[in-house]
DNA sequence: TACTACATGTAAACGGTTACATGATTGC
DNA sequence: GCAATCATGTAACCGTTTACATGTAGTA
């Protein structure tokens, strides 16, 4: 298998749905993970080149050579296999590309139930460790930055922190209730 | 004045708290906005050679020639106002490379308050259309998604959205409060 | 006729990350 | 003596963005 960025995995599991041209790519992921993971053209094109190069994903409309013709392109067995490995690789969190959790979630229907609800458990830890972190910081402002001009400004940044990640904790509680739920239905 | 990378700017901006180290400035911009903007020595080492070449910053301690020893930078006036002028310049709310708002607001002791307060208005502004925007699609899935594999994870991603968006509005508010508050104080 | 959306593609530039090399200082 | 931390620096690499070039199809 051949190393591959998290934007060349989107793609092909953009692909997973059903064929599409590089502008379908573009429009489908500006509607489903776009707001978390960006792509454009320049990435677009040379990778589905790479693709069709290594028999991740044939062309099914259109003839290669022509330049301003639409061109439709099908996943492989191959790019389907490659893509569920990738899926189940670890994640990281910190990835300021773009948000690597919410993207494999997003494509959680190739991989099983419980290892969604497990990344979610992982992340949820990861959050409350960062929220105490969060507020030790505030009470070192509070404490030594007292009476400063920065004051304000640091708690700004601080409060930021802290109510952006108690929103994802409760994100994660409302997301692992909703796939036990379907874990429930399944049986 | 010459164009520069927000990175730049935002060591010049830690300078500006008081002359540093190119290993002070990593810790330093660790504890205030590395959640948000994160910087390496990869960086660091070349932009304080160009801000010393360009005169944004000199030398304090230390020698130029020599590679292992401690060096101290201190910003000069010309630095001062380069920040200063980067500091009022428009924010790309959505630059996927870290949060210019958070950036920019951590250094709002550089700026008038109203300023501030302005900036939190837009972006709440921004939140509420995006808020709207997110519940649309919430409406759309459910049309269109009901009983469909892809469901849940799409009302995964949808709900981070909304959920995050919502926790930003009530930070929006909670800063223009305090810096209302301030506002008041001064005067 | 002109505008908009559809459609593909490349090259250069930009910025950030990683790996590597080197050495000084501090505390156990 | 050894480990950790302090400390500076470069080069290669990687992925994304931007600018540019080109052309088609539908519609007002």
């Amino acid at each position: 298998m051949v190393k591959a960025s998290n934007t060349f995995y989107i793609i092909l599991g953009t692909l997973n749905f059903g064929p599409k041209s590089g502008y379908d790519i573009k429009k489908g992921i500006e509607r489903s993970t776009g707001e978390f993971w960006k792509v454009n053209y320049g990435q677009i094109y040379p990778i589905l080149k790479t693709m069709v190069g290594e028999d991740y994903a044939v062309l099914v409309t259109g003839n290669e050579e022509s330049k301003h013709e639409r061109k439709v392109y099908k996943i492989t067995e191959k790019g389907v296999e490659a893509f569920c490995e990738w899926l189940i690789q670890p994640i990281n969190f910190n990835n300021p590309q773009g948000n690597e959790l919410l993207v494999k979630l997003f494509f959680g229907q190739h991989v099983p139930i419980k290892d969604s609800i497990l990344r979610l458990k992982e992340y949820k830890g990861k959050c409350l460790n960062y929220l105490a972190k969060m507020e030790k910081i505030q009470r070192e402002i509070e404490e030594h930055l007292a009476e400063d001009i920065q004051f304000d400004y640091s708690m700004i940044t601080v409060r930021h922190g802290q109510m952006t990640i108690q929103a994802k904790i409760e994100w994660c509680d409302e997301c692992i209730e909703r796939l036990k739920r379907r874990l429930g239905d399944e049986q």
